[in-house]
Formats: C-alpha cells, sequence, structure tokens
DNA sequence: TCTTGTTCCAAACGACCGTTCGAACCCAGG
DNA sequence: CCTGGGTTCGAACGGTCGTTTGGAACAAGA
C-alpha cells in the first residue's frame, strides 16, 4: 500500500491553474496569513478557514502543516533565486564576467524590494520569505543551507570586485547589506513612517531601491 | 480584596538577589529559552521545567506568560536604550552639543553588539531582543512605540549632523543601519560562517563594531 | 451501469497549552 | 507555642492544537 499523497509525485510547481483548485486555495491562504501574522500563531484551522476548504485539506494536499510550510518557503526562495541569479548573469555577461560592486549589489537588493510594490503580487511572497529567515522551523533552517550555496555566487562576485579587501571584510560587508534587505518588513516600516511622520511613504519603489544600493556600495567603497 | 500578586508593586528590578529567588530563577529561564527558541514555541511548562521551580510560578510572580515575556521585553530594551543614550551624551558633550555622524552612530551600534560577546552575560539579552522585534506580540509593539521616542534623539542628532540631506534620506538611512544592527542573530552568523568557512568567526567583538561603524559611516558619506 | 481511484467532508482522537484552585508549607511576630 | 500572610505545590480545568479516520461524493474508464 504506497503513500496516496499527490505531494509526493510533485516535480515542482505544476497545477498553477490545473484541477487541484483546493491545494492552490491552501497555500494561497497559508501564505498570505503566515505573512501577516507570522508561523506559529497561524492554525491548519485558521488557513482552511480562510482558504473556505476542509480542515483536513491541509494534511491531505501537504502531508503536514510543517511540510506545506517548507514547500511555500522552497518555491518562493527559488524564485527569488531565480530572479538575483539572472540579474547578477546579466551583469556578468555586460562586464565582461567581472561586474562592478554596484552591479552585484543591485541583483541583490533589487528582486525582493521590487517584489515590496502593493501593486504586485508578490507583496505577500517577500513577507513571507523575510518572516521565515527569522521564524522558520528546523527543516527551513536546512534549506537555508541551499540558500548559501546561492548566496555564494555573490560572494565569489564580490571578493573578484574587490580583490584589494580582506576577504572577511567582503563577507562582513555582504552580511551588513543582507541586513539591510531583511529588515524591510511591515512592522519595520510603520515604525519608520511613524519615526519620519511620513517622510519615508513610498509609493515607488525603485527610488528605494537606488538608495538602498547606494548606500550599500558607499559602505563599499574604502 | 486587593491584587495580591507582588509583581504589581514593583517599581523597576528590585530582588536582583533579595529572597524572591524564585521569581528570578523564572525571569533568567525564560529569557534564556525564549532567546534561542522562540516566543511561541517555549511554553510555560518548559520555563518551569528549565528554572526547577513549580508550573504555577509564572502566573503567580508574573500574571501571565505574556506579562512576563512583556516584562523581560520592558527592562532589557530600557537598559539598552540607556546604555544608547549615555553614549550619545558623551558624544554631544564632547562635540558642543553637536557629535558627527561617526559618533551618533557607534551610540547606536556599539551596545549591542558589545552585549553579543560570549564573554559577558549580555548575549541572551541581546538575542531577547532582537527576536522580540520580529516575533513580539501585541503588546510588545505598543511598547515599541517608547522605542521610537528613544531613537528620535538619535534621528534629531543626524538630521542636526547633516543639514545638507533631505530629512528623508536621513530617515532612511537609519532605517538601514538598524537593519545591518538586527541582523546580528545567532543563525545569521551561523549562516554567515558557512559562507565564509569561519573567516568571520569572531571573539573579539571590537573589531566588528569599528567594521559596521565604516560601512555605516560610509553609507551616509555622501 | 458497474468499477476504480481521487478528492472532500464531518467528526473525533490524543496531546499539549495557559491558567486556576485549594491545600500544604514556611517562617517571622505575637 | 500559636497564628497568619506570603509562597510553593500537585492536580486539575477548559480550550486549542495538528492529525487521523471512514465513509460520502465525484469523475472517468470498462
Amino acid at each position: 500500500m504506497t503513500d496516496p499523497h499527490p505531494a509526493d509525485l510533485e516535480p515542482e510547481e505544476v497545477d498553477q491553474e490545473s484541477q487541484a483548485a483546493t491545494k492552490n486555495l491552501v497555500f494561497a491562504a497559508a501564505e498570505r496569513l503566515f505573512a501577516v501574522h507570522g508561523f506559529q500563531k497561524v492554525s491548519v484551522r485558521d488557513i482552511t478557514a480562510e482558504a473556505g476548504v476542509n480542515l483536513a485539506s491541509v494534511n491531505y494536499h501537504f502531508r503536514s502543516k510543517d511540510a506545506l510550510l517548507l514547500e511555500i518557503f522552497r518555491r518562493r526562495t527559488a524564485e527569488l533565486n531565480r530572479a538575483r541569479a539572472r540579474l547578477l548573469h546579466e551583469a556578468s555577461d555586460q562586464h565582461q564576467g567581472r561586474p562592478p560592486v554596484r552591479a552585484i549589489l543591485e541583483a541583490l537588493i533589487a528582486p525582493p524590494v521590487r517584489w515590496l510594490d502593493p501593486k504586485g503580487d508578490r507583496l505577500i511572497s517577500v513577507q513571507f520569505i523575510i518572516r521565515a529567515r527569522s521564524e522558520g522551523t528546523e527543516e527551513m533552517r536546512l534549506a537555508l543551507r541551499n540558500d548559501v550555496s546561492h548566496l555564494r555566487r555573490f560572494a565569489d562576485a564580490l571578493l573578484i570586485a574587490r580583490p584589494d579587501l580582506p576577504p572577511e571584510e567582503v563577507y562582513w560587508r555582504l552580511h551588513f547589506v543582507l541586513g539591510m534587505i531583511h529588515n524591510n518588513r511591515f512592522a519595520e516600516f510603520d515604525r519608520l513612517n511613524t519615526l519620519s511622520e511620513g517622510l519615508t511613504r513610498e509609493e515607488d519603489f525603485e527610488p528605494l531601491i537606488k538608495r538602498m544600493v547606494d548606500f550599500a556600495e558607499a559602505g563599499f567603497s574604502r
């Protein structure tokens, strides 16, 4: 008697629009609730109620609550990593395989910040990813090791772009840039807007990308 | 019949070494477990078991689990804010009330990074604070509004130090610096050490403070 | 039409949660 | 010695959690 769960034989991200409507409803509702309220505060009953499906749907289509969470995390981080890698690849092509620091930083920063735009449909996803980084389960820590292999390409590019710097200095500065990116949470934006009395409220996110890249590039300038 | 809970009549942080040993045991165990495992994953039973006290101790000495969490948060953030404010005040004294950007950033960065030193007894506390920022309850969000009033002193100092910059630019850069600071979590350090293959492992944290202040000051340089 | 496999559903299971309760305990003040 | 307020204790309460179950509903091929 083999395991009848359809989640086991999915290669990557099928049923985008296929007949498995319930699975997609659960996926979307879970991502939305997790992104807003956090992982531990959202119950399976919250998810299925939000999706308008039966309680058992989570354990049927995904194996467990944790597996659902991990699947969302995997798909979204893969998408983000792909977008970043594409920009880095383009920058590498335009600079004979040795992109300057600014282009590397832009490839790292631009995708997750563009996703913050409420006019798109990515805002939920990027908030989910950011939250996963600080609240993730033990299994997601392991999944983050793959993310390290993704980051290594950026670290290597930076090491090549700044061969004059001690390697540990490059790593630390990369760490600082990642901190800037990961701090773009709802709560932090609200805090900043309260502090600045609304001066920092953004409608277009390209200026924010420029601000961040400017700041990060300046940090790398010495 | 008035409320018999001793938690209600404590001014700030008495019973450091007083006869209420159980309360201190609970406080310390809760802070430690929360800092390591997060708020939602730690139960009252975990806390009391770690502290070696009875299960009901949490609800007796503090009113509830949330109230315990909030009390830890309040005490530690107050201590951190005091340390930062003192440094800012000293810098203000040394520069005729107009401290330069670097001194302001150092007052913001140095205290929480010094607390990261495992040789001290503050490592748990700073990890707790960082975790509280992203996993805090609703009541702690309100407590963070006081933190905004604390941050305003730093924002104002920066606005005075850089009157040539548009105010929103100053606020954004302050936001970036805070992101750098809040990213100093256990998991992120591990990730960085994996990525750098141990190159970034620190024993002394003063060089890290210098690195961070250098990076942040450079970001403010233009 | 009957069969077969997939999906959905209501209901329940056992485990763990935060909190409460009343009795036991301790220890100064009489 | 006794008394009484502060503290600790074991035990239990009601509730919510993630997960499981067995059958109903459904669609498609024989």
